[in-house]
DNA sequence: TGCGCCATGTAAATTGTTACATGATTTA
DNA sequence: TAAATCATGTAACAATTTACATGGCGCA
């Protein structure tokens, strides 16, 4: 049902195709969920057929015809509703970098340093390209309060990605000690 | 194929039953996987079959038998190739929370306050258990390479809980400021 | 006496991924 | 001229979750 919710949430800032909800989620401006579009459009009929969302045709010349969807009053209530009083399940993690660096002690100190490289400029490069959408869609002076979802999510992104670097960093100030003493 | 790893990864530290590395997943020690023991259990079968691991059966009285799983030569040479030729997939994160954080603009401010509270105490209570675990498992002083895996995951879940504790913070900063032009 | 722990397993349902499919327009 | 973008959809497959199932032991 999350991704339901997801969904929801991006459908009632404002009406969008499944398309540009699918482009949101690629374009990696959402540290929170992921999905593909075959799964997109199938829950959006979902979503329609029960009534949190309506849509609406628009016919295009030399491009494919697509389908704005519109949150209805139905399903503002029921996504207020699963904000505030369902459960909140903790967040689920998939990491694969992780699980590598957990066996970390099958590989040599060089071929852990050249993966850690790596990931630092991953990172550094999630990390630029999210300060530049925050610079380009939020107002930082000000911040509207319309905007909180994707300011403080964007935000999010910015700590998560500098968390990462920060610790690929202290993983090699843990491993150059390690160095010295074998 | 990655629940593969996260278990081959862990049974190359030391020989485990089904029964363990299920505790291990479900006591949050590590932050970048979870699963189910139904799933598990099925999982080290297939890896019977497929000779990266093999099994030893422990006949126990009063208790039910088990099973103790050892990482084979084949296991640990594809584990190692994993680790270093595979192409590393991005982190997915699926977090409930942060679906709710980006549809605060339908909430009022004292309910966003009252959700970031029992965010941060959540996160505070699993700080507190990954800091007890590390200091009972880590010598942190002069850190073994043996236990380079568990020492830097485990370092990674006190920085990732202690950026969602800031995150929370500055939301709240945020809001405090919007609050005043309002 | 009912619940939780140990220890494993199967079955069903849900969720998520990859591949197949279409077709016009734009860009390299 | 091949690939990418727009725009949607179905089908097959893989991964994950939830429910069902067993049974003794210790605890409250």
């Amino acid at each position: 049902m999350s991704l339901r919710y997801a969904l929801l949430g991006l459908i009632s800032k404002k009406p969008q195709t499944g398309y540009e909800l699918y482009q949101t989620f690629q374009q990696q401006i959402i540290y929170f969920w992921n999905s593909t579009h075959s799964q997109i459009y199938t829950e959006l009929r979902k979503m329609e057929q029960d009534e949190v969302i309506s849509s609406e045709l628009i016919y295009q010349e030399g491009s494919p015809n697509k389908k704005k969807y519109t949150i209805t009053k139905e399903g503002e209530k029921d996504l207020i509703h699963w904000i505030l009083e369902q459960k909140i399940k903790p967040a689920k993690i998939k990491d694969e970098f992780l699980i590598r660096a957990s066996a970390f002690h099958l590989l040599s100190i060089d071929e852990i340093l050249g993966l850690l490289d790596t990931i630092i400029e991953r990172e550094q490069q999630i990390l630029e390209g999210t300060l530049l959408w925050q610079s380009q869609h939020i107002e930082q002076e000000q911040p509207k309060f319309e905007q909180i979802g994707e300011y403080i999510t964007s935000e999010y992104g910015i700590m998560y990605a500098k968390m990462y670097i920060d610790w690929c960093l202290k993983v090699k100030d843990i491993l150059s000690k390690m160095d010295l003493e074998n």
